[in-house]
RNA sequence: GCGGGUGUGGUGAAAUUGGUAGACACGCCAGACUUAGGAUCUGGUGCCUUCGGUGUGUAGGUUCGAGUCCUAUCACCCGCACCA
């Protein structure tokens, strides 16, 4: 009986379909384990071959938790909200829940092909309205949130507004806007209802506020700080502008301190800890206020340095900076108008890349020094961000490169603060080291002493605290898009009004176009009903809208990371429709224990899910204050592109082989002539005709392991018409050789591989060995099929165990000492290689195996059983094939792990290596109960070591019993 | 600039607490069976050479012994980037 892999993976992948072989329970004696994908957005080109390595990876870890006696939930889903759906819909008038299931049926039909072991009767699909019901009902318990600093957690609105009317609002530690107006109980109650709501959207979670926005117009929509590259979209590439609009944001920065302590609990790579980190960017020190003279306006600035106070000889502002308007002297105006309006002119992108220049104006203002009352020039500068701190800074040249830098270039004096330090060439900004002179009350103080007394000064005058800066900014969530969730919001006098929780969802409405409307509103403004009843409670015309009973509905959807900042929870209890889970189901699979994933999603999607976990936490809805308890990140599959050359003679297109590309003046160039006799082009020594070269993607699917490209194929690609007729100048055998580039895998690169072909040609077993074969899997690879015999061959001779030409040739016999030595040995390779996420290395392990028990022509049951079963989280189709052939019942999903026993791996004897000064010279075999002593013995009287040492006794003698000998002539 | 990571054969890569460097594969070479092979099987294969030497980016150090530990340095990749 031959392998044939395409015959039992369908029979297999049928079989787990109809029995729900791996559908998980909610109430389970055993042990759970949740090991969880980023689930895919999808998208129209289909899965890649880059695509599963991560899903194969939590494959087999969910299966073999499943042998080792767990609960495994191991769902899967769709984030089916996105642009490219939308852009489609654009150019075709196609709906994007149209495009969107296409594509999902797409994406399943490959998912199922490799055998993955998901429970898909919890499948979630961020875009249908049983799922994003649940999001609106997020957003809704958002907005009736506050933070409260004393109490370090989220708590109901109600409960800051039972303050209001007790105290006022002086007393609340709230995480809210800046411009805060304080006002008594007194003058709460006093106020309308309108004037309270006004008042309660600073202190939300989640507000509508007027805010700066990344304005894409290319896109028609704001974009999140992370959503850009380098000044462009993430999507597309289009330039992005500062605008301001009125958006819902979420009040992340409430969580800042707790994301940031949370990252010391959980088990994730340096590498994304640190860009959180990063990205929440906290800083300690001080907030300051400087007097300014001749005027009633104080500047306030951040600094980490209070300890360098007596160091400031000037104060810069953002060009932004509200203030400089209001502060600039009759004298400086046109000087600074004309600074402001040149910095406007530079985008983002200029003044980010150019570090190196520096520029300022002086305002012609003076603040006032709080200690020495001193006057200290104000200057604006781009060197200061507007989106920073305050958007001003105490300047201390003496101890800060940049302001060291701006004084120098300005002229502006530097005062030096430090004892024995030389500041005449640069800043000094080392605060380990640092001792404070000049100083006044500092004088002689380190870094640490000096800022806190400094500190307590600052607070004696009234003019500054210690104060903890982040740079996570608040989060704008509000897009201009068709394709995503609608807010559960309806506007009454332009301020937003929830929609009771019992009517949700809000559904999606229908449009004509997809696109923003013609006077600039979001596409839902093409919606005609599209407003909120709040008498019958239901979305009605807008016709119907009169402001008394019938208000419009909010005209935004929100961004991409609504649907998937919560979905794991959803899979606990994926069909209840009275929570977005049930308080038993977060009980019992609480957090997820593996997550699986790409890094790209650092700073974006990982911690906005912390965010909400962490909200829903406080709120009593989610169990564990962390969602991802481990996280992995499966490196980039990059593609291997192929290159032909492409070059003319005269009306001739040509393309010459990589082998005969030669390098002319820099550029690439082949010598080329016309071979009469043979009637074609030909590659000669000789210079001739230099002709520039344009290399062009060929498709890899055209191109052989050899990188050999079937010309004839190619000729009559679809994709080449224009090169029918061209020649090809081929190598001494016959052959046009492709030049090979490693790049992203992109459709446009032409440099896809798709997993159903591999799967079709070899089957999915080979598929999931080879791609955790190819390496490490956090790492960066590109894909070569050229491998993929190597595992091929392997499940071959695996199955050449089990069968031969005419069937089963298992036998009950005992098995052979070697045979169990072997078993053992893979048994705990296995389980501690899969224990490390080091699943190349199982793979040669099992490969070490089956050369082993093939070679001791090893057929016994009691090794070939245990065999399968290790094998089953890799290979499983063939793992349930062999199980089944055996005479077992049922799946192999479920069988308890081989154990481990230690006794089958004890030797008797050890091939000793002897080293002489470290270097290995020959292997002698020796019993393993030798003590060292007698070991040297031996050693010792051998003539091979008399030989090394020509006859001298060693100076040292090193012995390890069971691992080496080594001796020092 | 700061932070994180990676450097090992022709290629992908292995290597417990420091203990035989290159497991396992691909490729290549030779052979067997074949009409044939991109099928299957066997053997060989780090590099330089004749013994022997030499080898884990480079230069030092610690050690009986270093891919592994320490110091310096170079190259590449990723993230953040005038963060006060």
């Amino acid at each position: 009986m031959k392998y044939n892999p395409n015959q039992i993976e369908a029979k297999w992948q049928k079989y787990w379909s109809e029995n729900q072989t791996f559908k998980a329970a909610n109430d389970s004696a055993k042990p759970k384990y949740f090991v969880l994908d980023m689930f895919p957005y999808p998208s129209g080109a289909g899965l890649h071959v880059g695509h599963p390595l991560g899903y194969i990876a939590s494959d087999i870890y969910a299966r073999y938790k499943r042998h080792k006696g767990f609960n495994v939930l191991h769902p899967q889903g769709y984030d089916s909200f996105g642009l490219p759906a939308e852009q489609y819909a654009i150019q075709t008038g196609q709906h994007p829940e149209k495009t969107t299931k296409e594509n999902i049926a797409r994406y399943r039909e490959q998912l199922d092909k490799i055998g993955f072991s998901f429970d898909w009767s919890r499948e979630v699909r961020t875009s249908n309205p049983d799922y994003y019901k649940w999001t609106q009902w997020i957003f809704i318990q958002l907005f009736n949130s506050w933070y409260n600093n004393d109490s370090d957690k989220a708590e109901d609105i109600s409960t800051l507004t039972a303050i209001f009317e007790k105290e006022g609002n002086a007393t609340v530690n709230a995480v809210c806007d800046e411009a805060i107006v304080p006002f008594t109980a007194a003058q709460w109650n006093a106020f309308s209802k309108e004037e309270q709501e006004k008042i309660l959207l600073q202190y939300r979670l989640t507000y509508l506020a007027e805010t700066e926005v990344n304005w894409c117009p290319a896109l028609g929509t704001v974009l999140a700080n992370d959503e850009i590259i380098n000044g462009v979209s993430e999507r597309g590439g289009h330039p992005v502008i500062r605008k301001k609009m009125t958006q819902w944001s979420m009040r992340i920065s409430a969580y800042a301190e707790r994301l940031l302590q949370g990252l010391e609990t959980i088990d994730w790579s340096e590498s994304i800890k640190e860009s959180q980190r990063n990205w929440i960017g906290k800083s300690v020190g001080a907030a300051v206020t400087f007097n300014l003279k001749g005027h009633d306006e104080k500047v306030a600035v951040f600094t980490t340095r209070p300890d360098t106070i007596f160091g400031v000889t000037f104060m810069t502002l953002a060009p932004e900076h509200e203030l400089v308007t209001k502060i600039t002297t009759p004298e400086q105006k046109q000087a600074v108008d004309a600074y402001i309006e040149a910095t406007a002119k530079r985008s983002e992108r200029d003044r980010m890349a150019d570090v190196k220049t520096i520029s300022g104006v002086f305002t012609g203002a003076y603040a006032e020094h709080p200690f020495t009352k001193e006057p200290i020039p104000v200057w604006i500068g781009d060197y200061v961000l507007a989106g920073y701190g305050t958007g001003a800074v105490m300047a201390v040249p003496c101890g800060d490169e940049r302001d060291y830098a701006f004084a120098k270039h300005f002229g502006i004096p530097i005062k030096n603060i430090f004892e024995g330090v030389d500041i005449s060439e640069t800043a000094y900004s080392d605060k380990e080291n640092t001792v404070i002179a000049d100083s006044d009350f500092l004088n002689g103080l380190d870094y640490k002493k000096a800022t806190q007394k400094a500190i307590e000064a600052l607070e004696q005058l009234g003019q500054g605290k210690g104060k903890t800066n982040y740079r996570l900014r608040d989060a704008v969530f509000s897009r201009q898009r068709y394709w995503g969730e609608p807010f559960p919001v309806y506007y009454v006098n332009d301020l937003p009004q929830m929609i009771e929780t019992e009517h949700l969802p809000i559904v999606l409405p229908e449009v004509e176009k997809y696109l923003p409307t013609e006077d600039g509103q979001p596409p839902l403004g093409n919606a005609t009903v599209w407003a909120w009843d709040t008498a019958n409670h239901k979305v009605v015309s807008n016709d119907l809208i009169d402001h008394v009973t019938v208000f419009p509905l909010e005209l935004n959807t929100m961004p991409g990371w609504a649907g998937s900042s919560w979905y794991w929870m959803r899979y606990m209890d994926t069909h209840n429709n009275e929570a977005f889970a049930s308080e038993e189901a977060l009980q019992y699979w609480e957090n997820v224990d593996l997550y699986i994933g790409g890094s790209e999603h650092a700073t974006g999607h990982l911690l906005y899910s912390r965010f909400w976990n962490k909200f829903l936490k406080d709120k009593g809805f989610a169990p564990t204050e962390e969602p991802f308890k481990k996280l992995i990140n499966q490196g980039m599959i990059l593609g291997t592109s192929a290159f032909v050359y492409r070059f003319t003679m005269g009306t001739d297109v040509l393309f010459a082989s990589k082998n005969f590309i030669v390098e002319k003046d820099g550029q690439p160039g082949v010598y080329v002539a016309f071979d009469s006799a043979q009637n074609k082009y030909i590659i000669t020594e000789q210079e001739s005709d230099f002709v520039p070269v344009l290399k062009i993607h060929a498709d890899v699917n055209l191109v052989n392991a050899s990188d050999e490209l079937d010309i004839d194929a190619f000729k009559n690609h679809a994709l080449y018409q224009d090169y029918k007729n061209s020649q090809f100048i081929a190598n001494e055998n016959g052959k046009y050789i492709v030049g090979r580039e490693v790049e992203k895998m992109s459709k446009s690169k032409y440099n896809v591989v798709n997993p159903d072909d591999i799967c079709e040609q070899y089957g999915a077993d080979t598929l999931r060995l080879y791609e955790m074969f190819l390496g490490p899997l956090e790492q960066a690879k590109p894909w070569n099929t050229a491998g993929i015999t190597g595992v091929s061959g392997f499940l071959k001779k695996l199955w050449r165990l089990y069968f031969d030409d005419n069937g089963l040739i298992v036998t009950d016999n005992e098995p052979s000492k070697e045979a169990l030595k072997t078993l053992h040995k893979t048994i705990k390779k296995v389980q501690e290689d899969i224990e490390n996420f080091s699943f190349n290395t199982s793979v040669s392990g099992f490969m070490i195996a089956v050369n082993e028990l093939s070679a001791a022509k090893c057929n016994e049951r009691a090794i070939l059983e245990p065999l399968a079963i290790l094998i089953s989280p890799y290979a499983p189709h063939i793992a349930e094939e062999l199980w089944q052939a055996l005479g077992n019942e049922g799946s192999i999903s479920q069988v308890p792990f081989p154990v481990f026993d230690a006794k089958h791996l004890v030797e008797s004897s050890k091939e000793y290596p002897v080293s002489f000064n470290g270097k290995m010279r020959f292997k002698i075999e020796l019993p393993m109960d030798l003590t060292a002593a007698e070991i040297e013995k031996i050693i010792l009287a051998d003539e091979r070591t008399i030989a090394q040492l020509n006859g001298n006794a060693p100076k040292k003698v090193v012995i390890v019993p069971g691992k080496i000998i080594n001796l020092v002539g």
